[in-house]
DNA sequence: AAATTGACTGATTTAGTATTTCGGTCAGTT
DNA sequence: AACTGACCGAAATACTAAATCAGTCAATTT
């Protein structure tokens, strides 16, 4: 088209400044210079600031689904394809600019829009798993569950062990974690 | 004895107020007139506040670790001991005056000495699940495994379970938590 | 007339500073 | 020798003036 499109150019605009600054240092003053486009004009697309940062994390949850799936091996099995989510998860959380400073904003100031959305994030993770777990199901892969807290757990445990294990001990390589999921989850910890 | 044992006095004075207060709010003007002593006379006994608070959260642990011993059976099998210790810390933590308080103040405020106060707490239940655990390995009841992972990661899924769970979803009874807890880290998903 | 703008507003935050509080000390008292 | 509480400087807090910001809307552009 030949004139430009506002609202992509302002959600990039807010992705690129949240991503910079978080959600409390980011204008919409900021996201209307950096967009090119008058502050008023972000308001016929959103209502408020805070619906402008829904769509970007929105957005976020598309991208880390994508991240995700690409990596997805039908083939593979319930073991592999767990933890090849949570791996890509995490890696996903380590390398994009905006979930660092996010997961930063959240730990340093608790604004409680980031808190929120950050549970989004992981519930929208806990749901896509879910899919996983309940196809693992009825291949009769795995026994009979409730599906979402058997995904809630698998995403507990595997954060304990990259994120809050480290805290205090040695950190445990990629390989010691899947022994360990399938140790604990799959196998069993009875002889 | 017939004179005042005052360094007793002092301790119970500061858990009391740090009980009432947290460790911020708590003075150590409060806490010399709680005590009925001069304010000079708690540092005799103890360096600083921090080393003051310190005193009481040692025998915080001292009193959960006595809690649950109290409801250990060794003639009992590995889940039900296991279990047993993470329900009463569980029940310890939410009718305690002074760990209901601490833990408001790390959610609310962040209190630095708060926070690591309670990884010390957290990191003492792991230790003591550790020995149970040990002792399930050498009697064969469990399969080899880092017995502080395991611990570890026991106690982690326990509280995810408990009180992360609940944030979004309706609780899950006593009942249902032991399900879970066998069917995950001992039974194994596998079929 | 539809889309866009940026000056404007009032509520909220921040910066600056005066005041109070508090952890820790120590000279004096018991 | 044990104990005390007035005292000290650093740190937190309360106060307030100034700045900032989300959101609006009359004016301007397309």
């Amino acid at each position: 088209m030949a004139i430009v499109d506002r609202k992509k150019l302002i959600i990039e605009a807010a992705a690129k400044s949240f991503s910079l600054y978080g959600y409390k240092a980011t204008t919409m003053d900021q996201v209307a210079k950096l967009a090119n486009v008058g502050k008023g004009t972000i308001y016929t697309f959103f209502k408020t600031k805070e619906e402008l940062f829904d769509e970007i994390i929105t957005s976020l949850i598309v991208d880390i689904r994508l991240e995700v799936e690409a990596a997805m091996d039908d083939s593979a099995s319930i073991l592999e394809n767990v933890h090849t989510v949570l791996v890509r998860v995490h890696e996903f959380r380590e390398t994009h600019q905006l979930t660092i400073k996010l997961i930063q904003e959240e730990r340093d100031m608790g604004t409680q829009i980031v808190v929120e959305a950050m549970q989004r994030v992981e519930e929208s993770i806990v749901q896509y798993m879910k899919v996983i777990i309940q196809k693992a199901i009825d291949k009769g892969e795995i026994k009979a569950c409730d599906p979402e807290v058997t995904a809630f757990v698998m995403l507990k445990m595997y954060f304990s062990l990259v994120v809050d294990w480290q805290r205090n001990h040695p950190p445990l390589d990629k390989e010691e974690i899947s022994k360990l999921f399938e140790l604990y989850l799959l196998k069993g910890l009875l002889t």
